[in-house]
DNA sequence: CGTAGGGTTGATTCTTGTCAAACTCTGTGG
DNA sequence: CCACAGAGTTTGACAAGAATCAACCCTACG
């Protein structure tokens, strides 16, 4: 086990993530730290975590990393349909559903703690704010995905791509993974199309466009947003749906 | 009340969508149904039952006629963002978050049943094969969301369209609301264009295409679907995203 | 030095949106 | 009974947005 004597803080943006959603007992958080403690594991970047059609029983909680849920098509079409951050979960109570509806890849190299359904379900029922943190992640996960359905459906182009970096900003300043006006981005053009809907070379487009409005700066996949409000305006972007998150800030 | 001498059979699809997620025992059927026949409601068609950013406090389980999720930008802009069909609940756990972020309306006049959310919760914990349907059919909701994620941004217009028709019909039949190959669509090209993502007059064409392939048969508001396979064939179609409607078929 | 993955560019085609008008159907009031 | 209004659907002409195809560049890396 390389991972562990690992430092308790990798399980912050975990703690911070939750405890936005739901208010835990300090018992709840030892429970939940000492549960993901056993169960730390690595992985590369570019690697199937789960595929479509698998059944699941056990829980990720990301640590470290970006991941991306996907869906293709016969053809081979590709949709990147949500990204997965650091502090959040891959399929918190999927198991209660038979098979996986889609696929869940690595971007990036992953640090994430498995926990069995058995231990999960027992985690919860001994405590219901875990439990109810837990439900409302996937509640948010919802929210999100209605949000990606106007974004892909009615947003051109650039509204879509700066919706998208407006949104991985917010929700990576929420787990604090955020340095001032800047973030990592280590996503390729392919992957923002795929998340997008768009083609790579209007993608390409597209970013240059953002670039040369100055709404945008992304290179050495660092992004940095000068002016963020701006960057909302352009993507008309309206945070209620990651209410949440925001309820974080204030509290914290 | 009008409606409280109304037939018990008006539950029916309630029953058996719930039923098709998970098996409910005698006493968890009755229990819900008692608490269903206590609420009932009808709406006119074209209501707004809830707008977002409204705070949530009662679980609506549809009874009988059609409503959709939408969302929309600033500038006017909509996406339906899913459709609810009876048998299918409005937001079942959305008072665990603050608001709404999305607004659902009534595309034809509705029976629907308020069940509060004390009543909704004491049931619930009462009946854990309730809470597990409950919480079931809101992981299937996620799924659905997704893949209208991948229609929205990887299908064409014309598969996008189809998909459309052939998750409506696959949604209505689990529920036994369709009659041989043939189902009601009792909505406006408007409202089919704000769930595909298109503007009206280019859905128009879409559907004089589907229906010079022969795939349809559209007027009335009713939707004749002369060969399933076709249809699904047309638009890339795989249903395993909705899995457990197939189940109930299979536990029938 | 060669290669592969990622990024960029230009030219072209295809898909979809926009605008404007007409048509159908239904219900309503004179 | 007819005129009219309004919602919904359909059509044509045109414009804009996005995809496709084919190169080419750059850099990291063996």
């Amino acid at each position: 086990m390389p991972l562990s004597t690992v430092d308790r803080s990798v399980l912050e943006p975990v703690i911070r993530r939750l405890s936005a959603l739901r208010p835990l007992s300090t018992e709840a958080r030892a429970s939940l730290e000492y549960a993901m403690l056993e169960g730390l594991q690595r992985v590369g970047s570019g690697e199937d975590l789960i595929s479509e059609g698998d059944p699941v029983d056990s829980v990720r909680v990301v640590l470290s990393g970006w991941l991306c849920r996907y869906k293709t098509l016969e053809d081979g079409r590709r949709q990147i349909v949500n990204f997965i951050f650091p502090g959040e979960s891959c399929d918190a109570h999927a198991f209660l559903l038979p098979v996986m509806d889609h696929s869940i890849a690595t971007v990036t190299p992953v640090i994430y703690s498995e926990i069995k359904r058995a231990r999960f379900e027992s985690l919860l029922a001994g405590e219901r704010s875990l439990a109810e943190a837990f439900w409302c992640e996937t509640l948010v996960n919802i929210a999100i995905q209605r949000e990606w359905a106007i974004n892909l459906g009615r947003r051109v182009a650039v509204e879509r791509v700066a919706h998208l970096f407006c949104e991985t900003f917010e929700r990576l300043r929420a787990v604090g993974m955020v340095d001032g006006n800047s973030c990592v981005m280590p996503v390729t053009q392919m992957d923002l199309a795929d998340a997008t809907g768009l083609s790579i070379v209007h993608l390409n487009r597209t970013l240059q466009e953002l670039r040369a409005a100055g709404l945008i700066i992304l290179r050495e996949r660092m992004l940095t947003i000068p002016d963020l409000d701006a960057l909302k305006n352009a993507a008309l972007y309206s945070p209620s749906y990651l209410q949440l998150y925001r309820r974080a800030e204030a509290t914290r």
